[in-house]
DNA sequence: CCTGTTCTTGCATGGTTCTGCATGTATCTT
DNA sequence: AAGATACATGCAGAACCATGCAAGAACAGG
């Protein structure tokens, strides 16, 4: 491993996980300590992270402010978009839906993660362009201003010809009745369309959507193999959802 | 092996596997370790590679995101980028390519002008994601990462299906007898069916780009309605074009 | 076909940078 | 306060690099 691909890999793992050990790192990557804490107190130097007892942090929120407002999920989409990403496995191919949730898996998937992501959201592209082993597929179409993705005729066809082992799909409504639901009616044929192309299919619910519903429906629950969430393993609606037979991964 | 072989080994392997390991291609290619990082220097003088200790990285994606990000193009670039928005007529479809002059047309159209916009440039679908009244069309294929654009057999394809008024085209050299060129022969067919789905197909070149040609072809002269640029009016590459006939707008 | 020029390539050299270990110190935990 | 852990420093060996040089290939001109 090449000295500065190493110092990458940490500022990488600084941004997903929001912290480093030194000790640990030093383990994972086969190194000795010092040369974890080398590349910490230089990064450091260059305030590109904060020096602490036992590794690093993030650097003073006041340089990372730019980045910070693009990253900015907030804690219970970035659990979901975690334990989305560790689903995707190396060599893999997987279907990623536009939308914030989304979003936040791929930047939460590894910057060296050899896998093909295919997606409908120019957004969710441009964020995977500097994962140089993540090979890229935009399925085009009629660009649907409102969430940011391409939908209709177009992108649908375009959707019948790519499959994949994995589809995330976001939605705005997660109801035991009322199903997995969004806010167009083009949007959900895009996100069935997408749904379709895969092998396993699972929704990124961040707690918020749980219990709520939305005009359009968009899959039923038989089509999905789970429910990615941060809610309460507890909550009543989780609760009549295992009922139904759905699988919940809870992310904490 | 040839030597331009070899760099384009290089880079290809950059962009496939995300690093290079001077000491691992030189054993690899049976050829010295002083070639490779002879040509690493090369490669990183050019701007296409990184060069770090024991091999090179990909260009610094930080300093990408930084251009992209910030709205700060180059005066040349603004110049050419305003005159050609200007051609774009209220209620026409404009092809729009990728890159940053192309990315600077798209942040000079009028926020309420409506058009149709059609791009291969998830970029440029993102940067008009806010023009209310702007029709988008993405074209949809794999996403070449070097330009961030799509290419390939899909995207030409999709390209088929759609037409306008107005293309406007960027590429990376401008020359009277090499003609007009790009870096990478998908991205230059891409272009070549981009230009076929118009009535008119204008150039963008900002006057560093003129006088330098690269690998390959994108069009001939005839093929093209005209060039915009900001380079001297009287240069003598520039009067050399209007000699071949080429209709030249100047931006100053 | 020959000759001189230019370019490329591999090797040798000496300098630079990196890395892991050892040592003594600082900091944390109990 | 004492033990454990983390740290900075110095050091030596290894890896890496720029430079200069010479042999060979490619090429142009006679």
């Amino acid at each position: 491993m090449l000295a500065a691909e190493r110092r990458e890999h940490l500022l990488d793992l600084l941004a997903r996980t929001g912290k480093i050990v030194a000790k640990d790192v030093a383990a994972d990557l086969g190194i000795s300590e010092d040369s974890v804490r080398r590349d910490l107190r230089d990064l450091a130097a260059e305030g590109l992270c904060q020096r602490v007892y036992g590794g690093a942090l993030p650097a003073s929120p006041a340089v990372v402010d730019y980045d910070a407002r693009q990253t900015v999920a907030p804690d219970g989409k970035r659990q979901v978009a975690s334990v989305a990403a560790a689903l995707v496995q190396p060599g893999s191919s997987v279907i990623l839906d536009g939308g914030t949730t989304a979003l936040a898996v791929a930047r939460a998937l590894p910057k060296d993660l050899a896998c093909t992501v295919i997606t409908h959201s120019p957004t969710i592209a441009t964020a995977l362009i500097d994962h140089p082993r993540a090979e890229l597929f935009l399925l085009g179409g009629r660009v649907f201003k409102h969430s940011a993705v391409t939908c209709g005729a177009a992108a649908v066809e375009a959707a019948q010809n790519v499959s994949a082992e994995l589809c995330l799909l976001g939605v705005t409504g997660v109801h035991p009745e009322a199903g997995l639901t969004t806010g167009d009616a083009d949007e959900a044929a895009m996100k069935r369309a997408l749904a379709a192309r895969a092998a396993d299919t699972y929704i990124l619910a961040s707690c918020e959507k749980i219990g709520t519903a939305s005009p359009y429906r968009v899959l039923p629950w038989e089509k999905i193999t789970g429910l990615i969430t941060d809610a309460d393993p507890h909550d009543t609606v989780i609760g009549q959802l295992k009922t139904l037979g759905v699988e919940v991964l809870v992310a904490q």
